[in-house]
DNA sequence: ATGTGACTCGTAGTCCGTC
DNA sequence: TGACGGACTACGAGTCACA
């Protein structure tokens, strides 16, 4: 599984585990809901800088995220 | 510190480790001497693709670049 | 051996939608 | 609620000459 499959996979397990909705995570994150629909599903290549975010919306950590 | 500036420190380290120039590091990840400059620099916020080929070439992971 | 500015080109990231 | 598309702007990828 290459990085982008690691990304989707623990951003949807951490948002599930919240029982939140992409659109929350878009809020909270402040990210475009596409967007985060385009991290789950592969097709994007975030930066490092929006890994960051996420993470801190998730309340965890960017190598978490990637782990 | 932000995630650039981990990043930045945790390649430096990796590099110096293994007493590597920025220039061995740019061969061995296929990128430009001048790009892995702007790494430690943070004046580049680049993708986890990006993150994952220095990974490899440090022998590390793309979290642990991350920490 | 490294820092830096400038550049082209592709894609990161946003916003509007429909299904 | 989420997948997916089109159009758009901002910025990252990748490279060079020079200090």
């Amino acid at each position: 599984m290459d990085i982008r499959g690691r990304l989707a996979r623990n951003v949807k397990a951490e948002r599930s585990e919240r029982g939140w909705s992409q659109e929350d995570l878009a809020d909270a994150s402040g990210l475009d809901r596409t967007y985060i629909s385009g991290i789950e599903r592969q097709v994007r290549n975030p930066t490092i800088v929006i890994v960051e975010r996420l993470a801190k919306a998730l309340k965890t950590t960017a190598s978490a995220l990637l782990d």
